[in-house]
DNA sequence: CGCCAGGTTAGAG
DNA sequence: CTCTAACATGGC
């Protein structure tokens, strides 16, 4: 089964597929010609589904969208909308980035940037454990090793599903990385630091400490401050995960030495910004630092 | 080989 | 409260 979601005019496929691709260790999606696919569990359900840009004749009434393929079955009613709505939020298609572009214009940092990547956006984690191990995974190493550390992790703890002979990865539970000791993860080259911090959070989520849903309602700071209680969830992880996962637009990691170097790099200064100065910097954005966030990313080299 | 990497914590001062 | 060492190893 077919169909196609629309997209708004500041939205491009390509930039968003482009991160997507970014590593070739990813297992929880991939890239195929022109498509990404990835496996969804709805319920006890698996869906295998695929996104493409919807151009030319399978594509009349409307400018923009994405054609979505389920490839294994097809979904009642309930299970197709659940699947728009987990790609809208995917890709972050209910955000209006015209406020954002216009507040940008002529900005120093950002005004070439925004032009530059139009139609970018922060294609998300829909899944808060998903997000916080993964941003743990990243602390403090290149994000090539973290990725590597992530491939071990899928292949040993997550569960997979065969299509035409291939296999398709979804994320380890809380229920399974609560389990988890030194013994399993150090001969994946975790630290014991990382390790500690990947169990513990699969404690918090399996002993429902923490649930998404309950989070989701919480202003900026209250989730915050919730997410780090969490022992190896600091700042920068928890405003991480806030941006990816709920989506608030003024979260941003400022201890992020990615935005670092960006800041360092397009100013041509020698040294990075301090973490102060990156907040007071900041300020003008303010309602934006997300995206702030995701373009001064986008610039890196 | 040396420096840096999508940080966080515990402990010292 | 602020400052710092330790974490640990790949990538370049």
């Amino acid at each position: 089964m077919e169909f196609i979601i629309t997209t708004p005019s500041e939205f491009s496929f390509d930039l968003c597929a482009e991160f997507l691709r970014r590593s070739p260790r990813e297992l929880l999606h991939q890239w195929e010609d022109g498509s990404v696919r990835k496996l969804l569990q709805l319920g006890d359900k698996h869906v295998l589904f695929e996104l493409r840009e919807a151009i030319g004749e399978n594509f009349v009434p409307v400018e923009k969208g994405i054609l979505v393929r389920v490839l294994n079955g097809t979904l009642d009613k309930e299970e197709q909308h659940q699947l728009i709505q987990y790609i809208r939020a995917w890709f972050d298609l209910d955000t209006d980035l015209k406020p954002f572009y216009s507040k940008m214009a002529g900005d120093k940092l950002l005004g070439n940037l925004v032009q530059k990547f139009h139609g970018y956006r922060i294609v998300g984690q829909p899944d808060l454990f998903e997000s916080l191990i993964w941003a743990v995974l990243g602390q403090q190493i290149n994000l090539a090793f973290a990725y590597t550390l992530k491939q071990r992790f899928v292949e040993q703890f997550g569960s997979h599903f065969e299509f035409n002979g291939k296999r398709y990865y979804t994320f380890p539970t809380p229920q399974v990385v609560a389990r988890l000791t030194d013994a399993d993860l150090l001969p994946l080259q975790f630290s014991r630091q990382k390790s500690k911090y990947t169990v513990t959070i699969g404690q918090a989520f399996a002993n429902q400490s923490i649930v998404q849903g309950q989070l989701a309602t919480l202003a900026l700071a209250d989730a915050r401050d919730a997410l780090m209680k969490i022992k190896g969830v600091g700042n920068w992880t928890a405003n991480y995960a806030l941006m990816k996962t709920f989506r608030y637009k003024d979260a941003f990691p400022a201890e992020d030495v990615g935005v670092h170097n960006a800041i360092r790099i397009l100013r041509n200064a020698k040294a990075k910004p301090t973490v102060d100065q990156v907040r007071r910097l900041f300020r003008k954005y303010k309602g934006w630092e997300a995206y702030a966030t995701l373009y001064l990313w986008k610039s890196l080299p």
